[in-house]
DNA sequence: GCTTTCATTGGCAAAAATACCAAATATATC
DNA sequence: GATATATTTGGTATTTTTGCCAATGAAAGC
């Protein structure tokens, strides 16, 4: 690690980052993007809130650089930026796996 | 990925973990703990907030199996509970550099 | 051009998260 | 047992986030 200030300011930048993820529907949003890109409508059906708060949410993580989008026609489809979010998605499982049975990590 | 029921409570379950990430002093305090243990009183320090609101911080990342805590003698000692971190924020990095430099992810 | 469908934005009320103070608990020292 | 230090918990005011409605913008079909 780096001096405290620098160590400040990094933990405030993944913070947007982090928070971006920090939302059920946001990270259900992500699980179905590894799947491939989906438009907002579909997304809105899978989700089932409205149409209006999945926009803002879809907003917010492409501002964070989580999701890429493009306009074709009508609609504006939505992907994953990064790819290692699969990598992400294993540690958090993992997590919560080993937070479940006892306190040791297994597999990471 | 499963059935749609299915993915929503694996989304609620992820999000609780990563909730409990989502906040620059939390992002500090394991980007710190990456380096070895510290008590309570080294962290608050570190972080330049008080004591109790730093022992809330603690409690959630505890509750989420993010941290895990002994305690010795006066002093509560929080460790990291889960070296998967490491790759995490390197991910989480990579995103924030790629959103700065184009769309494109390089390295993952 | 009018209408329809898809998506985003503005605004605002409701809900959740945050941060501090005061108080309580626990351990060690005297 | 009284005192000092370290940490947690309860309570609460403040801030932030969320989610919907209403309105706006944008593309396609008629």
């Amino acid at each position: 690690m780096m001096d405290l200030e620098s160590a400040k300011n990094t933990a405030h930048d993944r913070s947007v980052i982090v928070k971006a993820m920090a939302h059920p529907t946001r990270l259900l949003v992500m699980d179905v993007l590894t799947q491939g890109e989906k438009c907002v409508n579909e997304l809105t059906n899978l989700a089932g809130c409205d149409v209006t708060t999945l926009s803002k949410h879809l907003a917010v993580m492409r501002r964070a650089g989580l999701l890429q989008c493009e306009k074709r026609g009508v609609n504006v489809f939505y992907q994953i930026a990064c790819p290692c979010f699969l990598e992400f998605f294993r540690c958090i499982d993992l997590i919560q796996t080993n937070q479940i049975h006892l306190k040791r990590c297994e597999a990471c």
